[in-house]
DNA sequence: GTCGAACATGAATGAGTATTCATGTCCTAT
DNA sequence: ATAGGACATGAATACTCATTCATGTTCGAC
């Protein structure tokens, strides 16, 4: 995250250029976005690029831990206030199914990043992840949640969360978000067994 | 899928190509690999690429295809002769996991057909899910599991396998599959619920 | 009102590589 | 043993950008 701008103007400029990035990225995908294209968007010459970006995968690069500190505070101001870990479970879903629905583009940037750059997608998931598991633990010694395999059960839920994220959210007309993670919630509650 | 082979010296080195492709998208991405680098792999001069495709999106869309029947093949094999739907998930899950640890650059192949070719994404992935939701159906009208949303178990559980298979299988040498199916599944059975 | 640092510009540079093509070689049918 | 379709070759073509840079412009401090 270097070339910091010192001035009002070369911040505006920057954040001007970041939303830009964001929005091309989003649509086209790292390889097909060009720098012109976005610079296009940002109503500003090609090389302004450079004197606030090193090169293209750095401004990709913090754009997802961008998105890795707006995920973070997002789940986390969800989750706050959930009397126990099952209603966090609930809570927590469906602000992330809300959150893809609001940011389309950042939830496609972190994707990428597993080419584009793996050890950003790996940061993301992991940290994310770590805390996730802390909280199952956590629940667990409350006796709020069943015993079990902290680790796998936090990225199985992660799972489920971005499955439907893909498949209800950014390959559909948002349907009824609530009832897709009460019916995803029911299972992660109760399981499949009668 | 243009361009079939008229001999078998013909067909060898299409299936030469298309192993050599496999390789290089997998290793380093679509947008990375070149064509020079599949042609040297297999042993075959440049140009001997556009006598069997027609570009690198193609090979690459043949791939994903492929891909889709080999899934779909390995986890009907996997859940064939199962007891019940309960056990076929169990079953299926510790497929999928071996499959890819199997198969990792088909799998990352996948992945990355999102943003090449979200139409063969989306195909590869609906498919399935239509399949897996009518087998939930099944269960559910059988009494084999508790009574549910079909469509968004399914994508629910495609997910779980996915993000474990990114987790545990692509990021790690391989732990003790067995363990992380079984820790999962537990959670698909009964449910975080005390 | 002027000086300098910060910022802006877009044409030019340079590297990479998908695709084509003119020229062979192989192999089988006859 | 030879014609002809199938296959093989890799240099040449034709683009597409990422990145640089020489030349302005802005604006606040003094």
């Amino acid at each position: 995250m270097d070339k910091i701008p010192k001035t009002l103007r070369g911040t505006a400029r920057r954040e001007q250029l970041l939303r830009s990035a964001e929005k091309v990225f989003g649509e086209k995908g790292f390889a097909a976005a060009s720098i012109a294209e976005i610079t296009r968007d940002a109503d500003t010459a090609l090389g302004t690029f450079y004197i606030y970006f090193t090169s293209k995968e750095q401004v990709f690069r913090e754009l997802v831990v961008e998105m890795g500190h707006l995920t973070r505070s997002v789940m986390s101001d969800a989750v706050t206030g959930a009397p126990d870990r099952l209603d966090a479970e609930r809570r927590g879903l469906l602000a992330f199914l809300r959150f893809v629905a609001d940011r389309p583009s950042l939830y496609r940037i972190v994707e990428q990043a597993r080419f584009v750059d793996p050890e950003a997608y790996r940061d993301y998931f992991s940290s994310f992840a770590a805390a996730y598991r802390d909280q199952l633990r956590k629940a667990e010694a409350a006796g709020q949640i069943r015993p079990g395999d902290a680790e796998v059960r936090a990225w199985a839920l992660m799972g489920i969360a971005k499955n439907l994220g893909d498949r209800f959210v950014l390959w559909e007309e948002h349907g009824d978000l609530e009832a897709i993670a009460e019916a995803a919630f029911d299972m992660i509650r109760d399981g499949l067994s009668p």
